[in-house]
DNA sequence: GGCGTTGCTGAAGATCGGCTGAAGACCTGA
DNA sequence: TCAGGTCTTCAGCCGATCTTCAGCAACGCC
């Protein structure tokens, strides 16, 4: 699960990015909330951890931008003072959960395991495309009623742009959100990819769902090939 | 993607032209604010680089001024100072983003990567011009409701025609959006494009979407031709 | 109507981008 | 350690696409 921690005060973000990475969490930080704003814009969390006083935009102002930029992202705020004011207004632009400072770690971990269980429950469970269905949750695809048996990274990648039905999406961004991977990460490991999971979903059935955009990348086609 | 840096410090300003060049960027630079102004309201730049303290007009005035203007171009502010009154000040005047000097070159090229990523998906998704729609995020084109295929580049120059429905467009502009080239590459690229873009989606129907503007460029009928 | 300029278009060769089979690395569970 | 499945890398192939060129057409000015 990926979490990005925004947060100016340098050891408390130090010790939440080794604290949470620890947890199993994969954790990005930024300290000011443009920087923060921009990775949570750039790149798919499932949740973002945001201290209110920041520099240069404060919490709330990063928490409005993102909810106005359509992102459904979890937002955990943590408040500085445990005045109601803050916690209202946190709920109000948009965040999904707060804690108050000084909070114990034990209790941060517990409350993003919550959120990032709703926000995933908040997400499409299934897409249906024609006589394609890919299950989110349960992690299965079937074609024509019949199931279809897929390997992780096939799935990922379905599911990827099942999450993204009708639009064109790159393979970069195919191998940031599939891969976790640096900028010089080699596009020919989508094709590969991608060219099984034709054979398993559109070879058998004669039509094509996976579309290849020339120059882009792919799209899953809205009206299931 | 075009990059203007209005920097007035002469060595930082060339280091920068490097450097992003050497990132594929293609750059342009200004060395105080009246002439950063005239470049940024004349070209279609994807992001500039406003340095604020410069000659002429300082930074947070050509920014205001491009934003009065009705630019949206992404604005990534330098400030010299690291001071809270800066960088809010900058985000006040309408830039999107800011960056303390000194910076690290790196973190400038993720930033600037992340603000046109943001730019872009402010554009609109989908163009209707009469029975003619060209959507971005799909890449895919309709005529009278049916699919049209293009390629790459023809999508391209349709979709930048789109963006500015109604308005003449020359090919020097079309070149640079789509092409990255330089001042010697040739119109007739564009003329080839557009002939064969003209017998996908106009010749088939019988009316011109695509117009001549003798002497200028293209303009994409804003009634669907 | 004549002329220079500008735009259109078919053809051809060069280039690019995507697909795929194969091989070996890797991971996992027994 | 072994077996089975999965992932990544590599290289060759192939078709789609791009650019360039050259001749022709259209336009507008005189």
């Amino acid at each position: 699960m990926r979490v990005l921690v925004v947060e100016d005060e340098r050891r408390l973000a130090l010790a939440l990015q080794h604290g949470l990475t620890a947890e199993g969490f994969r954790v990005d930080v930024a300290h000011d909330g443009p920087s923060g704003l921009a990775l949570a814009t750039d790149h798919a969390y499932d949740v973002v951890v945001l201290d209110i006083m920041l520099p240069g935009l404060n919490g709330y102002r990063v928490c409005s931008r993102l909810r106005a930029s359509g992102s459904d992202v979890g937002i955990l705020m943590l408040t500085a003072k445990d005045g109601e004011w803050d916690e209202a207004e946190a709920l109000d632009t948009g965040a999904d959960d707060y804690l108050s400072k000084p909070f114990s770690f034990v209790v941060l971990v517990a409350r993003l395991r919550a959120l990032a269980r709703r926000i995933g429950s908040r997400a499409p469970r299934r897409t249906v495309l024609g006589d394609l269905v890919v299950d989110s949750a349960a992690r299965t695809c079937t074609r024509a009623g019949a199931a279809v048996a897929l390997t992780p990274r096939e799935f990922a990648v379905l599911d990827h742009l099942a999450r993204r039905a009708g639009e064109a999406v790159s393979k970069r961004e195919i191998l940031d959100a599939v891969w976790d991977s640096g900028p010089d990460s080699d596009p020919n490991t989508v094709e590969v990819h991608v060219s099984a999971l034709r054979r398993k979903i559109d070879t058998p059935y004669g039509r094509a769902a996976v579309q290849t955009v020339r120059g882009t990348g792919y799209r899953l086609a809205a009206d299931g090939g």
